[in-house]
DNA sequence: ACCCTAATGTCAGTTACTGTCATATGGCAT
DNA sequence: ATGCCATATGACAGTAACTGACATTAGGGT
């Protein structure tokens, strides 16, 4: 009977850890439709709060700001693109690894496609979103550099894959973002596959 | 007299003019200020204004938020690395060209070194100011591309010199930002060519 | 000197966010 | 089952970022 020592961590599998997911979640998700609904400057926190039926207070145990939800909305998108790239044939080219992986990422059962669409008009039409979801992208250069490092056996904290990692993500969010302003097409695929092919030629032949 | 036609625009050179850039210029110079000395949670609008000396409302009527700061405070450094690129001989090599130009930036006359320490340091420990700073880097592509195919006779809005100009904008970020993180490094310029020369290799050999 | 446009000050109101304390709820040992 | 404890939640008050509306002032041309 330790009770007096440290409880270490609270096993993340109880009742109450899922039912904290789970209130996130739903927060997460009450927000994105309100969102598309009514526009961000027009959701208040309290109307959140109220469609998953907890305090306003509450709501900010669960994400520091306002402007923090982007990140988990579109989280999704950005966890399937790397399990998708990830789960790709080792001996594949990069190049062509990345563009099939934005491929799979959008196949049924993974992320639906309107969806995303809906969230690319959020950000491009909310400053703050936008702000908040490039830097985003910057961070999330580093786990890019990690699979990408996976794959060559190279070092996932090495300059260089950082660069290729972060020329790698501009490409494809310009390549999405090309498709979520271009009413006809109807996935990104296109555009992300040219932007990536502009990455085969050496950027900068000094 | 035709004084009823529209008044076109005032010109920019009168001297109501001038005194409103003197006052956003202020404003800017006050906020960075306050932001070194106390941090910018700690620094209110009110503040800011009372510094100098004018309403707090008209804070607003310069500029649209508090976080947008960080773009008039930041922009010197921006322009003065695109005045300097633009100045370099259009027969040295891009690569060589980027390298120069962030020393000429950095010499006396110019930007002043320690107070570009300083603003790093205020974007490294403020959210807000990092997020936004991080987008107006990637919006300001587009300059770095327009310079960048003024040099080559290439398309400023070609995908590929946007690219271009994102991986140099990335890496020249990078640099600057190790060597605010190091005390010991008087300027920024080996980080900088460190981070540019990993660009003269193909980054993606298919 | 006069007018007209635009900048500024004042003020009230909304909303994002935070600290604090009381309450409730799940996890665990008895 | 019962009681204890840690932790999540609710309630409330307070600060500060913004915004709209209107009155006042100050430039700049006639």
């Amino acid at each position: 009977m330790d009770t007096l020592v440290k409880t270490a961590e609270p096993p993340s599998t109880g009742l109450a850890a899922r039912k904290k997911q789970r209130t996130r979640q739903r927060l997460a998700e009450a927000a994105a439709e309100l969102f598309y609904e009514r526009g961000y400057d027009a959701t208040t926190i309290d109307d959140i709060a109220a469609a998953v039926d907890v305090s306003p207070r509450t709501f900010y145990r669960y994400f520091p700001t306002k402007e923090d939800l982007v990140v988990a909305i579109g989280e999704t998108s950005i966890e399937s693109f790397l399990a998708a790239l990830g789960a790709r044939p080792p001996e594949e080219p990069l190049l062509a690894a990345v563009g099939a992986a934005v491929d799979d990422a959008l196949a049924p059962g993974w992320v639906d496609t309107s969806r995303v669409r809906s969230f690319m008009a959020l950000i491009r039409d909310t400053p703050a979103f936008r702000a908040r979801w490039v830097e985003e992208a910057y961070d999330n250069r580093h786990r890019l550099a990690a699979v990408i490092a996976g794959r060559t056996d190279g070092d996932p904290n090495g300059l260089r894959n950082l660069l290729i990692a972060g020329a790698i993500s501009m490409a494809i969010n310009t390549g999405v973002q090309c498709w979520a302003d271009d009413d006809a097409e109807p996935g990104p695929g296109d555009f992300v596959h040219r932007a990536l092919a502009e990455l085969a030629l050496p950027l900068l032949p000094a």
